[in-house]
DNA sequence: CTGGTGGTAGACCGACCTGTCTACTTTTGT
DNA sequence: ACAAAAGTAGACAGGTCGGTCTACCACCAG
């Protein structure tokens, strides 16, 4: 990949998490990135194109975050300890590769694109979907029914999504704890 | 409060709630409405006073909304139930007063004013704590003790908020139901 | 040494943005 | 009856939008 490809994704990521897609324009991030708008266009064929350039590096980065995460967690229900603790992380400014907490960039995109055929908004569902995916691989290294498998790892995206939002709508930074502990009432309970 | 006024909100926010805030314009907001320019100006200051009273529309309609069927259902934790068949109704369009879903009108608005000091995403946040005070209203005529209120008023709002963002993002429409089980399992813990 | 690739700087295009303004009409309260 | 308030249509201003284009430069492989 070209340098001034990933320099401008990263540009871009960087200004459409902090502002909105539609806030940002393309010569606020030429500004920004120091970049020819030749270059931009030569790279991306519009601003569509861009913006799914940058929710493909954004997807990259959260999943491979997430993934080594919950890998590093003893296999058990410590993997659910391990989640909600790198929500945590993320939520208070924990981890340098997430950039400051803006809420999820996806649900952020996804607010302005708000057609579900809409091919950005299909690629945040599409990112959301490889979440849940790396959820439940985890939840199936120490739950062997397959159906209450599929129970937990509904219950545990639906906790992280919720306590993204109430992070982020609320500004209430201590979401992942609270979510933490609903999860663990919920395991008690299996 | 003039007619005017309120036809240019309630035009307003469906154009918003579709598009997005920043994607729709004044002159769509004119052309839709059939009201002048003049007359948009006169009532409000500026666009983003327009998006705030937008806002503090669709609250009050929301709020009352969800209150009545909350307070429609019997005393205990049938009250559980009552919450994620409304959000199954709002999710799959049988409710007519909120408009077909668009995700949360509060979240996709947060999404694009993202600094939690600016006065539209504090009305967003505003409205969210309006909401876990129904819930907890609710949640308190059948739970006794203070600290179990708290928990299951917590637990409640993350899973309606997870449950919102699943329906909206991934376009699963039965996220209300999912959520309506995860929250039964979580009773029968306590 | 030459042609393709990737780059820079920035003028330019037509469209649209928020917001102001003039000039005129309708409605309403006293 | 009459003035104030609320409404109409729409031109206009200054700025930004996404996107195209010209002209030129630096590098490197055949």
């Amino acid at each position: 990949m070209s340098p001034k490809r990933l320099h401008l994704i990263t540009t871009a990521f960087a200004l459409f998490y902090q502002k909105g897609v539609h806030a940002v324009g393309i010569n606020e991030i030429l500004a920004e990135s120091g970049v020819a708008k030749k270059t931009l266009y030569h790279h991306f064929g519009s601003k569509d194109e861009l913006v799914l350039a940058v929710l493909e590096y954004r997807d990259v980065c959260f999943r491979n975050w997430l993934q080594s995460r919950l890998e590093a967690a003893p296999v058990g229900i410590e993997k659910i300890d391990a989640l909600f603790d790198a929500l945590d992380d993320w939520f208070n400014d924990r981890v340098d590769v997430l950039l400051p907490f803006h809420g999820c960039f996806f649900i952020n995109v996804s607010g302005e694109y708000s057609e579900l055929e809409h091919p950005l908004h299909q690629q945040c569902a599409c990112h959301k979907q490889l979440v849940v995916e790396l959820i439940r691989k985890q939840v199936e290294s120490f739950v062997a029914d397959c159906e209450a498998v599929a129970r937990l790892t509904n219950a545990l995206s639906l906790l992280k999504e919720g306590a993204i939002t109430v992070a982020y709508v609320q500004g209430d930074r201590t979401a992942a704890v609270k979510a933490k502990e609903t999860a663990r009432m919920l395991v008690a309970a299996l």
